[in-house]
DNA sequence: CACGTCACG
DNA sequence: ACGTACGTGACGTGT
């Protein structure tokens, strides 16, 4: 049989510290949980024992250690997030039928010894895991150790571990002994590190052996001296360091077989902690009606034009091109398509789950999707915008509500009418109702006038530009070759990296946690250095171009010659919008190569293209958020804010700013907006981490509003652990309650960057809302076509373009009232790239 | 499927 | 002593 037998608070350990800190909606961490769930479920898959056993430390000193009173005194205690997960995972095992195994006065790692003694005596196999490397010296050809590390899991066996140390897993203790251990507080003998000590053990094996015979060895005088100084604090070492194999537990492997798994536990358990995705790996169905809940009666009808217009509220799911409707107790349904858009454009207040479908299916179909109500997947979004699934299924777990999936097809509906109370009240609770009804629900039917309108693409011209790159791809690949003496393959960091740090012997710039880094910071500073440098910038530069904007801008080009970006609604934790299929918000623009793809999108025939874009809309947001008298004279009196920013920093008047602190401002402009760090202020402008320093505290001292801002954020967030902006749209920010500095300080960041990018968001939202509604009310021949975060694009006949540029102007100025105006540069032009200025 | 890289605001 | 700006999505490589 197969043991897996497993450390506990070792993997625990490995799972908070390797996974940043996360939390479910009430605020309970939940990261240690999931990566423990993560390792346990990849290396049960792996191992496929037949019995388990998770052994966790006992919160006492222990039998080995009871000697020695500092014992662990250096250690850290259990991080206050990581300490409630324990008993969580505890809890999991138990409902997963699995053992879980403490004794007090013994440590996990003496169970896991006692264990794998017994299997090694009974002719079973044992899988130790853990990231302890203590444990090795359980090895024997019955006992594996996998040992976890940062980077992956190692299959420990007798011969892989002789391998790496070169003598016997047993000696490892000996090895130890000799060496210490810092974090165990074992003293070792002074003097002795790893190399000496690996030797004496290879030749040696034993501190006993070595004790007898090293005063008669060849061994230098010095080490000689040492082992005797030490003699004593060597054996108490070795005796600390030996894992006690004999604790009394029940070491009958059978015994460890784990029991059935309590599915319906597990399910409601994972679905507080919000980890659905472990629910989807150990294959755990939603849980079955039990009689508390309410029967709902499901009866299907044919829906007509009569009941549709006997409705006035009612939920519906319209998946595919079946409509089920629901009204109390009946359920409607219908595949034909008048009676779908029928219903669709009816005065009757809907609710649905994802309604951006709809109206396109609605518009397509030259009619539009009427009085919607509620969309569940917004609700959610709006609710938790870190998560990642919103569908009925999932919001039901995660509010605590019944999904009725025993009702087959009608599942969603029949579970949807509670829902929505629930998510209702939640937004109500949350302060969040105008958010949503305001912005939110009108913007989905743009965002779908957008996604169905589309924005023409002149074909042939990106297939010119798409063999244009492939002879320059070739050409530079060329030189590539001849320069690193071979061929190889340019686009593989691995491969680039052996080329030019091994092979080329290039000075190492920066490492990835895999490797050499060969991105363009590091290429940019190599690039003196050897001519191939260049050349690999512009490979890279080439191919990025063909692969993901030629090709695969080609990809999505629709029958009618024209591409459908996806505007999805409910991605970003911030509130922006974000494009897939294509991505047309990373559209190239920043060098001269790439902004000739812009001019491939164009405008149909008879039509043009007309661009806004907001200026420096979220220092302008910082501005008003904040208050800053100097801030805003510099936007209200339309100076460069920048130039305005340098001549403040360096006090100089406007006039004496050079291009160079013009460019420092920029950046401390930009840092101010991301949450600065003198750190990558310096490295952004190139200069020493003090003069950025210097320029940060400069700026405050000249904008004192702002500081003040940031500082409030920041404390606000750490008593809430959650930002709400002014439109009032939250997000939480777990990292910031971490004890852990580093992801802290990154809370903090996000803290200071939310409040603005959020707020800028919500801005281009509600001018799209009020672009939408003006070009429909005044007929005007235009439409929306596209966002860019700042930007908005419309479609305009050519005779209506000067009143749509008016519309645009006038609607993204006069979005909201401000302590300091918004500035708004419009264009027009039969292309992108002629439309931007 | 994770990672490195790079396109945008 | 650490690792460093905020928010995204797509592609190619390599496990």
């Amino acid at each position: 049989m197969k043991l897996l037998a497993i450390d506990g608070n070792s993997i625990l350990h490995r799972a908070f510290y390797g996974i940043k800190l996360l939390s479910n909606k009430n605020g309970v961490f939940t990261n240690a949980v999931f990566g423990f769930m993560n390792i346990y479920l990849k290396n049960f898959s792996e191992v496929k024992p037949d019995a388990v056993a998770v052994a966790f430390d006992m919160g006492v000193p222990t039998f080995r250690h009871e000697a020695v009173t500092t014992y662990k005194a250096n250690r850290h205690g259990m991080p206050e997030e990581l300490a409630p997960q324990l008993p969580i995972v505890k809890k999991l095992l138990t409902l997963m039928g699995v053992k879980v195994i403490e004794c007090a006065g013994y440590e996990a790692d003496d169970i896991l010894g006692t264990l794998a003694k017994s299997c090694t005596e009974s002719g079973n196999q044992c899988f130790v895991l853990t990231g302890d490397r203590d444990s090795l010296q359980l090895i024997n050809d019955n006992v594996t150790v996998l040992l976890t590390t940062n980077k992956e899991t190692i299959r420990y066996t007798h011969d892989r571990f002789i391998e790496d140390y070169g003598f016997e897993p047993i000696n490892l203790i000996d090895f130890k002994a000799l060496m210490g251990d810092h974090s165990d507080n074992i003293s070792g003998v002074a003097g002795i590190g790893e190399k000496t000590a690996s030797a004496l053990i290879k030749e040696y094996h034993t501190i006993e052996n070595l004790y007898e015979k090293y005063a008669v060895s060849g061994l230098t005088k010095g080490v000689k001296t040492k082992l005797e100084n030490d003699a004593d604090s060597a054996k108490e070492s070795k005796w600390l360091a030996t894992i006690c194999c004999e604790v009394p537990i029940d070491t009958k492997i059978e015994d460890y077989v784990p029991t059935a798994q309590k599915n319906d536990e597990i399910y409601y358990l994972l679905t507080e902690l919000e980890m659905f995705k472990i629910i989807e790996r150990l294959n755990i169905g939603v849980p079955q009606k039990t009689a508390d809940f309410e029967l709902i009666e499901t009866t299907e009808k044919i829906l007509d034009s009569e009941i549709i217009k006997s409705l006035k509220e009612c939920e519906y799911i319209f998946d595919g091109n079946k409509l089920s409707v629901k009204n109390k107790n009946n359920i409607f349904t219908s595949e034909d398509e008048n009676i779908i858009t029928e219903f669709l454009e009816s005065s009757c207040e809907k609710s649905t789950d994802n309604a951006k479908p709809h109206y396109r299916y609605a518009m397509s179909r030259n009619t539009n999707l009427n009085n919607l109500k509620n969309d569940v997947s917004i609700c959610g979004y709006l609710l938790n915008a870190s998560g990642s699934d919103y569908t009925i299924k999932n919001l039901c777990g995660e509010y605590g509500l019944h999904y009725y999936e025993e009702n087959g097809e009608f599942a969603d509906i029949v579970s949807m009418s509670p829902l929505i109370e629930k998510l209702t009240s939640e937004l109500i609770k949350e302060n969040m109702v105008s958010l949503y009804e305001n912005i939110e629900l009108p913007l989905t039917e743009v965002l779908a006038s957008m996604e169905d309108t589309g924005i023409k693409i002149d074909k042939k011209g990106v297939e010119d530009f798409g063999v244009y790159l492939s002879t320059m791809t070739e050409e530079t690949q060329k030189l590539i070759y001849a320069e690193a003496g071979h061929e190889f393959n340019i686009s593989s960091p691995k491969q680039l990296a052996k080329v030019l740090f091994e092979e080329m012997k290039l000075p190492v710039i920066k490492k990835t946690k895999t490797g050499y880094s060969t991105n363009a910071d590091v290429l940019e500073e190599l690039r003196e250095q050897a001519p191939i440098v260049e050349n690999i910038l512009k490979y890279r530069q080439y191919t990025k171009l063909n692969s993901t904007y030629v090709v695969g801008l080609l990809d999505k080009i629709s029958d009618d010659g024209r591409i459908h970006t996806w505007y999805r609604q409910t991605e970003t934790r911030t509130g922006r919008i974000s494009s897939t299929e294509p991505n047309l918000q990373t559209i190239p623009v920043r060098t001269e190569l790439g902004s000739h793809m812009r001019k491939f999108f164009i405008s149909d025939s008879g039509k043009t293209l007309v661009d806004a874009d907001y200026s420096q809309i979220e220092l302008r947001v910082m501005a008003h958020l904040c208050g800053d008298k100097n801030m805003a004279d510099a936007f209200s009196f339309g100076e460069d804010i920048h130039t305005s920013t340098a001549s403040q920093i360096f006090d100089v008047p406007p006039i004496m700013v050079t291009p160079e602190m013009r460019s420092a401002a920029k950046a401390v402009n930009f840092g101010i907006i991301y949450g600065i760090g003198a750190f990558s202020l310096a490295k952004d402008i190139n200069t020493t981490k003090k003069q950025a320093e210097k320029y940060i505290s400069d700026y405050f001292k000249n904008f004192p509003k702002v500081k003040e801002f940031m500082n409030s954020t920041v404390s606000t967030a750490m008593k809430t652990g959650t930002i709400t902006t002014i439109f009032g749209r939250k997000r939480r920010i777990p990292e910031i309650l971490s004890s852990n500095k580093i992801q802290q300080a990154a809370g903090k960041r996000i803290a200071m960057n939310t409040p603005v990018q959020s707020a800028a968001a919500d801005l281009i939202k509600i001018a799209m809302i009020n672009v939408y509604r003006r070009l429909k009310s005044e007929n005007i021949d235009a439409k929306l076509i596209l966002q860019v975060h700042d930007e908005l694009i419309i479609e305009s006949d050519v005779l209506c373009a000067d009143r749509s540029a008016e519309i645009l102007r006038e609607e993204m100025q006069n979005v909201c009232e401000m302590k300091v105006p918004l500035a708004v540069d419009v264009n027009k032009g039969e292309s992108w790239y002629n439309a931007k200025g």
